[in-house]
DNA sequence: GCCCTAAAGCTAAGCCACCTAGCCAAGGTT
DNA sequence: AACCTTGGCTAGGTGGCTTAGCTTTAGGGC
């Protein structure tokens, strides 16, 4: 038996690009290990099993939706920032429908990548907020928010949820275009 | 053997019941049939299987959300209703745990009472947005940002995507101001 | 160059979920 | 009373995930 060589990375790599093309609750270890031309128990070996690879994902999606959502954000300020970085969060989701739902797992504390992925990710939105002054408890309001809007809105987009013929980009770009209106005027409490 | 005296109503409504206990996802088929104390295969008699009984709690799960959007919208305007409307949208989600994710799947055509609930739902949110002078695509736009709003923070507060001390229910209550601002001043396209 | 060992693969087997087939009895209808 | 619909049952099959335990590969030390 000529061995594949897989490891950790390979087998969680392979296992979020499976994930985007039948979704991510339909992934199964049987198909991923079949992909990797490997008999199913073998994955054992690389991963605790599936859990535990559905958290590997989170954390490998997590990392690149901050990442995303950094680059996007720098140099910009204000509404012209947070448009980049909800444009760039869209995208993700759009690109990658499979590991989208994997970054709204939250992260686990045994695996510091994936902490540390989630922190670069509310990081950017915290950047972003800044730029309407908005800090401390407001800003973790606004961040919520943030992260309640652009999550529901490509959620239900992804679920197919929108059934209207009117084009669902031009209603994302209004939803963005709220949040900058309420963050210039948000109630500042000075928390 | 003593018959229990089943039929489709009073197993969805326990299969619901089931659900907001043990959660949407963990709601399995042989829970079920043992609460009901009944063998797996009987539950076929009354339900197609797993799917139509998801389908048959998001039914349900749809027809109440909608009945209490509507209620707490009833005889109010403007912000007072959304806020209204939006303060039951989450205690819902919050009391009904198990049925609430399933209010977000697409209804299904061919169950008739699934479809009305849905517009229900939809016309409750489309009768506070009119307060605001919102139609036509406006309200189209403004009914997903609103959808994607409630929906995504009761979604992040329900999976623990809030970690930070701040208090959930006044973040809450600092978005659907930010809603409430953002229709007042929503662009009008005359659509 | 040989051997030893860690690890990467395997087969076998068990559990639990969903589903189908087909049987039997309960209980209302004629 | 006989009948037939229907709601329950048992048995059995599929497809997930997981563990146990074996084999073989491949690399490092002598």
């Amino acid at each position: 038996m000529p061995r594949v060589g897989l490891n950790q990375q390979t087998v969680v790599r392979e296992a979020a690009r499976l994930a985007d093309e039948v979704g991510f609750q339909q992934l199964t270890l049987a198909a991923l290990a079949s992909r990797l031309g490997v008999a199913l128990p073998s994955l054992y070996k690389h991963v605790r099993g599936a859990d535990a690879l559905a958290q590997k994902i989170a954390a490998l999606a997590t990392a690149e939706l901050a990442t995303e959502m950094t680059a996007a954000a720098v140099g910009r300020s204000g509404g012209e920032a947070l448009r980049a970085m909800a444009d760039a969060y869209r995208d993700y989701a759009l690109r990658h429908p499979g590991r989208y739902p994997a970054t709204q797992r939250v992260p686990d504390p045994a695996d510091p990548e994936h902490v540390e992925a989630g922190e670069r990710a509310v990081g950017a939105i915290v950047a972003v907020l800044r730029g309407y002054g908005l800090t401390g408890d407001d800003a973790v309001d606004a961040t919520r928010a943030l992260r309640s809007a652009l999550h529901g809105f490509v959620t239900l987009e992804a679920a197919g949820g929108f059934g209207l013929p009117r084009d669902v980009g031009r209603s994302y770009h209004q939803l963005v275009a709220g949040l900058d209106i309420s963050f210039r005027s948000w109630p500042r409490t000075g928390g």
